[in-house]
DNA sequence: ACACTATTCAAGTGATTAGTTGATTACTAG
DNA sequence: CTAGTAATCAACTAATCACTTGAATAGTGT
């Protein structure tokens, strides 16, 4: 009976990573691409040494690898099958846990307003020239990698740079927006925004890791 | 800020639940089918009080749901994601946790002695007649689903009920053996004796719940 | 060698978790 | 109504966890 204690107490070292929110959050992070401690630090709102000892664990429990180079250290996913584990999470949350659907519902109001755009209808609306495809990331997630061609406008700078997004010869296009993933704010902001200036937009389905994950083309810097 | 803070502390829930190995040993056991809180307790050696209060924490991350009926209170998954995300977590720890390779490694010596029967050509075979499916798991697992034809001799009558497996024509049969899933050491201990019996033996790939996963066609009793 | 930076380590605090034990509730059978 | 059973609840202990703080380590630039 001992290896059936042995192997699930090592299957709950991978629950554990899981069953933190400040873990999850680094880990969507790092989904988007490599990060240094310190940028992860900030975008967490942890402390360095706190963000240090979370990577620790997600490192043991062997969701993530390290890679020193200088005096930094870059973090990143350790494999596809990390983020698909983190899809799964999510699904599973959404579906049974009542608290989850009623937060997206709460602040995710754009979500029934239209359906999100499926990834090969973008790609293939891209390639006609029909939408324009934006990305709402900040500049070092789009950096390490996003959907061909698309636009990266953080979702500050939304309201300055709007003649970006305007088509040149002034017909009406659509724009599709995406960020980290589908729980994230970003892109829903990005959608509500431009609609309020009465332009076209929609949301993709889910956010650069899962476009990776599915195979899709990618483009760096 | 608020938003992504909550929606991760909901996601950590889930997690939560998968981050005690007595846990996951239940969650295994409810994707054999459902089962009474006695039941589970004594199969994965646990008190009936800390059984009950391991369900409610499944319960409340929405993994399980219950059913009372009479005296009874039957617990059960609560939906073929959550088995879905069984594998992955399994897969994930075997990819990426070392521990988890050893041990696999150290009991499950036949593990990479024969490549294990994949379904669809289990099916296919049996189908024609040409397989024995055994399925070694206890009798009320066993009742609660299995592959369509399988004979249910558990482990431990294994030795006496040789008889049950043999030919009628005499001519060499395989037997393909099938448990809990791909880390049960039912099956391997199985095949093993089997072939110590100089039988041809084979394990399935995983066992029942994936196969029920898979949309395989499943009997009951 | 020096100061400087990014990260990790070590020690400590309060909060949470796993498990035990005994009492309590909900239901059934006589 | 009473006795008996399955499950849950409540209270408690030991262990683990999240986070803070300050020190230590490793690498860079001067």
């Amino acid at each position: 009976m001992s290896f059936k204690q042995d192997i699930f107490a090592q299957f709950a070292r991978v629950g554990k990573a899981l069953s933190n929110g400040n873990r999850l959050e680094l880990l969507e992070f790092l989904a988007q691409g490599e990060r240094s401690v310190e940028q992860l630090s900030k975008v967490a709102g942890l402390t360095v040494a706190n963000t240090s000892q979370h990577l620790q664990q997600l490192r043991h429990a062997g969701m993530v690898t390290c890679r020193k180079e200088g005096l930094k250290v870059y973090y990143s996913i350790s494999g596809d099958d990390v983020i698909n584990l983190l899809g799964t999470l999510r699904v599973v949350a959404e579906r049974h846990v009542t608290d989850v659907q009623h937060l997206v519902n709460t602040y995710l109001t754009v979500k029934d307003d239209l359906e999100p755009v499926p990834r090969e209808e973008l790609l293939e609306r891209a390639r006609d020239g029909l939408i324009t495809v934006l990305d709402v990331r900040p500049p070092e997630e789009y950096a390490a990698g996003h959907v061909p061609g698309a636009v990266n406008i953080p979702l500050s700078e939304l309201e300055q740079r709007l003649e970006e997004l305007s088509n040149p010869l002034g017909t009406e296009r659509e724009i599709v927006a995406y960020c980290r993933g589908p729980h994230c704010v970003l892109a829903f902001d990005a959608v509500a925004r431009l609609r309020e200036q009465g332009m076209k937009a929609r949301r993709l389905e889910d956010g650069y890791p899962e476009w990776q994950l599915a195979g899709l083309p990618v483009e760096k810097v």
